[in-house]
DNA sequence: CGCGCGATTGAGTAATTTCAAATCTAGTGG
DNA sequence: CCACTAGATTTGAAATTACTCAATCGCGCG
């Protein structure tokens, strides 16, 4: 299980197995039922996420009562409500399961120690900081220049698994439009 | 005019003298006059930018002609199309001066380098990387659930001084709208 | 004064939303 | 095997919103 963790480093890094089983402890495994929350809006994150299985959704509901989806975590993703995690404030996101996961969980303080004890995995980090930040600026450029549609096919061409695992009303909430005009746009 | 970039690093580390020269000398001033261009789309990006004084913006034009602006890239900013510059690829994007502007630039081998001989400055990339992260969530958080009006009163309260120094056209590019929707929202 | 740039306004058109109803599908229990 | 139900998806129609295109306005500067 916790195997996964150190494929998933070992693509950027490479690690001694001593040092991954020392790395491995900053770490904790927990199992969460589909429909189970990590992280709810107004509450405390105490811990980033990494998922080995399962598949979370990072949502924010607003005052209307609507969901809109940040990202959908899959297999080695990394994943909090990282402004409340990093600053110790309340959540303004929720984070769920949308299958049952098994994730393995580091508090802030083992982070920081990890990456004081590790400079490689300070190095890691980085480079997962740096492909979010790239990740998500892809998104806000779909966003600002795409039509619904094209946005719809480019997430189905970047994950084509998904269509299988999550309902529309969901695709629909991560694109921003809604339900109805998503069920539409195959025509 | 180095001294912006100590100060600015030393927002988020400690570093004796000696280390900020050595450190400096990874860096290279460079002077833009208004309009001139940084990066164009579709050309290799050798340097990331760090802006001393004035102003940038980050854009992509897409077939149409029409231009999206991904970021304005004021004082102690760092920017550039990140994709292109770490993998080495073309450009996807544009980054233009909007005034005269006093710029630091990095090579990627300078970027690597540095961060090999200062772990410390490792450490302060990732806090970088790690709040562009975020920042970077939130625009799409806003694209997603607020609207028109709501974002540019928020674009206002984030910075303030944006609409003294650009016409509200390029506000327009920023936030998502036609430039007659976001003269028409004041209502 | 008149030019040029940016901002505004108007009118018609296109796209999206909302609300409601109908349809479809997978899983359950009889 | 079939009927039933809950959730998901689709469809319809009206209302809203944003867009485009064009014209006008306002202002600073030569």
């Amino acid at each position: 299980m916790i195997q996964e963790l150190k494929r998933h480093i070992e693509e950027i890094i490479t690690l001694t197995d001593d040092e991954f089983s020392s790395i491995s402890s900053y770490f904790f495994l927990q199992k969460f039922k589909k429909g189970e929350f990590l992280i709810r809006q107004g509450t405390n994150v105490p811990y980033t996420y990494f998922v080995i299985s399962g598949l979370l959704k990072l949502i924010s509901t607003d005052e209307s009562g609507k969901e809109h989806i940040l990202s959908f975590a899959m297999e080695d993703w990394w994943e909090t409500d990282y402004l409340a995690f990093y600053t110790k404030t309340k959540a303004k996101m929720s984070l769920q399961c949308l299958e049952d996961s098994d994730i393995l969980c580091i508090s802030l303080e083992n982070y920081h120690n990890l990456c004081s004890a590790y400079p490689l995995m300070e190095h890691f980090f980085l480079q997962k900081a740096t492909s979010g930040h790239i990740a998500s600026q892809q998104r806000i450029l779909s966003l600002l220049s795409s039509d619904a549609k094209e946005r719809y096919e480019g997430l189905l061409k970047r994950y084509p698994s998904l269509i299988q695992r999550v309902p529309k009303t969901l695709l629909a909430a991560y694109l921003g439009v809604s339900r109805e005009t998503l069920s539409r746009l195959s025509s």
